[in-house]
DNA sequence: TTATATGCAAACCCTTTGCAATTCC
DNA sequence: GGAATTGCAAAGGGTTTGCATATAA
C-alpha cells in the first residue's frame, strides 16, 4: 500500500500539478457525499466556495481519476457517479421499473470475472457499469417499460 | 411463441397506433444493420426516405421498444445501440484502452444471473450494459486512462 | 373526418473547449 | 515571473418537446 491516502498533494506536485482549493474541495465533496454526479458534487463544493464552476468540477474529477483517487460508474442513462477509488467496489443493480439501485457484493461476480480472464483474457471492472434488470419489489419477470 | 415476429402491424393497431412508412423503415433499418445508434439508423432509413427526421427515429425506437420488437444496450459513454429483441443477446466487453467491444456468450454470466435471482430476487438483463475492463490485446493489468 | 404521427425548430441535459484573468510555486 | 489553473461563455453531442402540418384509418 502506497501513501496514496494521505500524500496526494505530493503526488500531485510530483507530476507538475498544483494543489488548489478547488481540488481539495472536490475530493472532500466526494468523501462527504460518499459519491455523486458532477452536478451533485458541484452543489456540495459550493456550500463552501460558491464561485466554483462546473467545468472545474469536470476537469478536477478527470485529474483525480487519473491520479487513482476517484473512479466513476455508469448507473443509468444520465450522468455518471463518482466515488472514492480504492474502496471495496460494489456491484450496482439498476431496476428498469423503479430505477432504484441495489448494491451487492462484487464477489458475486467473481466466477464471471475469472471466466472472462481465462477464456478471452479480459480483465473486468464490474462496478463500472450497473447491471440492468428488475428488482424483487417490482416483480422478477419480463415486459413493460421504465428508465434506461 | 406469439405472432410477434410477423404481426406487429396488428399489435400496433390494436393499441391504437398507426402503421406508418417511417415505422416500417426504422424496423427494417435495425434488421438491415443488425443494430445501431439512432444516428446510424437514421442514415440507413434515409437511404430510402431522405426526409425522415431524427426525432421520428427516437420516437419510433421508443415505440418499438415498448412493443418488445427492439431493445437497446449501453456500450460506452455515447449513444446506446438498438437491436432486434428476442435474439440471443450477447455480453459486451468494453476495453478501457482501445474502446473495442468484444462480444461473448451471455451464458458466461449464467451463474451470476442465478445468484442475483436467488439472493436478492433481481432479474438481470446482462446485455443491457457493457462490462468495462481491459481486453487481452491491451494487457490484462491495472493503471492508466481510456474511454468511458 | 379526426386523432395520431411527422417534420421542424427550439430547448434540454451533460460535457468539453477557447481564452483572458488569476493563482500557485 | 511564468506556467498551471480557473471562471466564463460558447459550442458540442445526444435527446426531448411544442406546435403546425400531414396522414392513416
Amino acid at each position: 500500500m502506497t501513501s496514496r491516502e494521505s500524500d496526494w498533494p505530493g503526488a500531485l506536485r510530483r507530476r507538475g500539478y498544483r494543489l488548489t482549493p478547488q481540488r481539495q474541495l472536490v475530493l472532500e465533496a466526494v468523501r462527504a457525499l460518499g459519491g455523486g454526479t458532477p452536478d451533485e458534487l458541484l452543489a456540495q463544493v459550493r456550500r463552501t466556495a460558491s464561485g466554483v464552476n462546473i467545468s472545474t468540477i469536470y476537469r478536477t474529477l478527470e485529474l483525480l481519476e487519473e491520479l487513482g483517487l476517484v473512479a466513476h460508474s455508469h448507473l443509468g442513462h444520465g450522468a455518471p457517479s463518482y466515488h472514492l477509488a480504492g474502496e471495496p467496489g460494489r456491484l450496482n443493480l439498476l431496476c428498469r421499473d423503479c430505477a432504484r439501485i441495489t448494491e451487492v457484493d462484487v464477489q458475486l461476480a467473481d466466477d464471471l470475472v475469472e471466466r472472462l480472464r481465462d477464456r478471452v483474457g479480459f480483465t473486468a471492472d464490474i462496478p463500472h457499469f450497473a447491471i440492468f434488470g428488475r428488482c424483487a419489489d417490482c416483480g422478477g419477470e419480463q415486459t413493460a417499460e421504465g428508465p434506461s
